[in-house]
This record gives C-alpha cells, sequence and structure tokens, in this order.
DNA sequence: AGAGAAAAGTAAGTAGACATATCAATTCTG
DNA sequence: CAGAATTGATATGTCTACTTACTTTTCTCT
C-alpha cells in the first residue's frame, strides 16, 4: 500500500475531486450550470434570504473574497440580486430572484440523487457511516475554528 | 440538520478545506513552503524517479495541465529537475534534485503527524474506519474512471 | 513506408480558495 | 463625542483544477 493510501489528506483531496467531477458532470447532463459551491450559495439564500455576503460566506463555510466572486457570477446569471444594505451601506443585501428560485427548486432532487453516487463502492450502512464520520469531523473542526473564516 | 449537514458533497468539502487549512499552517510553522499537491509529488517522484509529466499526474490523480504547473513551481524552487527524454521527444523527465531529496526527508514527518489532526473529533477508531471506508470509496472511484485523468 | 490515431506537453480560459492589503462604514471605548 | 478597533466588501496575487485547443512526436495499422 503506497504512502499515499494511508494519508488522510490525500483521500480527502481525491475524494473532493470525484465529488466536484460528478456534481458538474450531473449538472450539465441536467441542463444546469452550475458549480458545487454555487449551488452551495443558492441553497444558503433559499433558506437565509437577506443575509450580506459575510453572513454567505460564513454559511457556506468560505471566505469573503471568493464569495465575491461566486456572488458575481451568480448575479450575473441573474440568479440572485445584490442590494446596498440600508443599515448599513457596506454590506451587501442577497436575495434569490425568481429564476434563482425557480432554479433550486429543479435542481435540488437532482443534487439530492447524486449525493450517493460520490461514495462509490460503500454499502448503504457504510455510507451511512461515513457520513456520521464525516460530519462529527466537521463540526469538531468548526468548534477548533479550523478553516475558512 | 440542515441540508448540507446530509450532503456528502458539502461534507467532503469542508474537510477537504480543513485538512489543506492544517496542511499550510503546520508546513509553515516547520518552516517549509509546500503545497499539499507540491507534497504530493515530491512523494511520488521520491518513489518513482524518472517518470514523465503524465506518469506523475496519473500518480497524483491530477491532470496533465494541472501538472504542468505545479512542475513548474517545484523545478523552479530547485526541488525537481526537468529533463526531455531521449526515447521520446515529447516527454520530460522528472527527478528529485538533491536539495528535493533533503526537504522531502525532512518534511515528511512533519506530514506523517498531521494526518490525524485533520479528522478532529474522531476516536482511534473511527480515524481507522473513516480511513478505511474513504480508501474503499477512491479505489472504487478509480476503477469506475470518475476523476481527473 | 505512409496515413491516421494517439499521446506528451503547453496555452488560454474559467472557477474556486485563500492571504493580504485597502477603503469605507460602523461600532466600541475612553 | 472623538479616536480606535472592527467589519463588509473589493483588489491583487498565488495556487489548484479542469476543459478545450494546439503542436510535436510517437505509435499503429494497412
Amino acid at each position: 500500500m503506497s504512502v499515499k493510501l494511508r494519508m488522510a489528506g490525500h483521500l480527502i483531496r481525491r475524494l473532493h475531486q470525484v465529488s466536484t467531477h460528478i456534481f458538474t458532470q450531473r449538472m450539465r447532463e441536467a441542463g444546469f450550470d452550475l458549480t458545487p459551491v454555487q449551488f452551495a450559495a443558492l441553497e444558503s439564500l433559499r433558506h437565509n434570504p437577506g443575509t450580506d455576503q459575510a453572513g454567505l460566506a460564513q454559511a457556506v463555510a468560505k471566505d469573503r473574497a471568493t464569495i465575491g466572486a461566486v456572488v458575481d457570477r451568480l448575479e450575473q446569471k441573474g440568479l440572485i440580486a445584490r442590494s446596498v444594505s440600508q443599515r448599513d451601506k457596506r454590506a451587501r443585501v442577497l436575495a434569490l430572484t425568481e429564476q434563482g428560485q425557480n432554479t433550486i427548486a429543479a435542481v435540488l432532487p437532482v443534487v439530492e440523487a447524486l449525493q450517493r453516487d460520490m461514495l462509490p463502492g460503500l454499502s448503504d450502512a457504510e455510507y451511512a457511516q461515513f457520513i456520521a464520520l464525516a460530519s462529527k469531523a466537521a463540526e469538531a473542526a468548526e468548534t477548533l475554528d479550523t478553516g475558512a473564516g
């Protein structure tokens, strides 16, 4: 067994790559042009309309600069609206447009359906276990303040 | 429980982020300037000197274009040597320089030591289980030809 | 041997990801 | 209330990552 197959970091990078690949592929097949992060942003705004970019960044665990660029593209696609906040002129209030709402509604089942395929070769029990372990680790990391801020 | 916490893709992205963050941080603390992928490339070349860029790309599961850029930077840092292959003038033969060998030797224990911290909040048994499940999924994905080629 | 397919590397373009610095606005503190 | 610290957003730079297109070289098959 090579070194890389023992390395948590390498395995995680590999899984990340696979999941991104599957996401992009299925999305294109379904006739949509959304990246994983763009989807995450839309999904987050669906539940929390009216947040600003910093809030969105925190919600999807990315930094402000990254989310700024993501928001630019989503705005250009007409999926979200960006406006200056009244109470804080620094902040940009975000919300889904009608087209954005339609898109997320249409796309959600596709995304739910592909989750399972991101971890091929695992039984249902193993899949559930993986999700449980990953959740536990991710939450612990969040507590340790490790990651994007 | 929010949607994103059920989503395999989101969890994997989050773990990827945490692992990259820890890697970069510890590396810098140890006085080195190596990214995860640069490390993976060096580690691969240590075991397989004389491969070309396409071979390296396959070994670390990235595409040729990405590895080309990574190799550029490693060459500039003086860690690897790149030369035109005699038997195939298209190919670039790669090998660690002496500095590259010293670097990977010095860095390996640091990297081994931080693997565990990439998955915080997991017991030793859970960590082992995660590695096993991730390996299984990654290998299955490889078989399905999903990912970079 | 010669034509066509395949492969190695590179270039250009897009997107994510983050650090750092900067600017403007807001909040905290003395 | 004035100055300081903080925060929201953006700009810049670096690195990863992949696609598509292109050149050069090699391989294959007739």
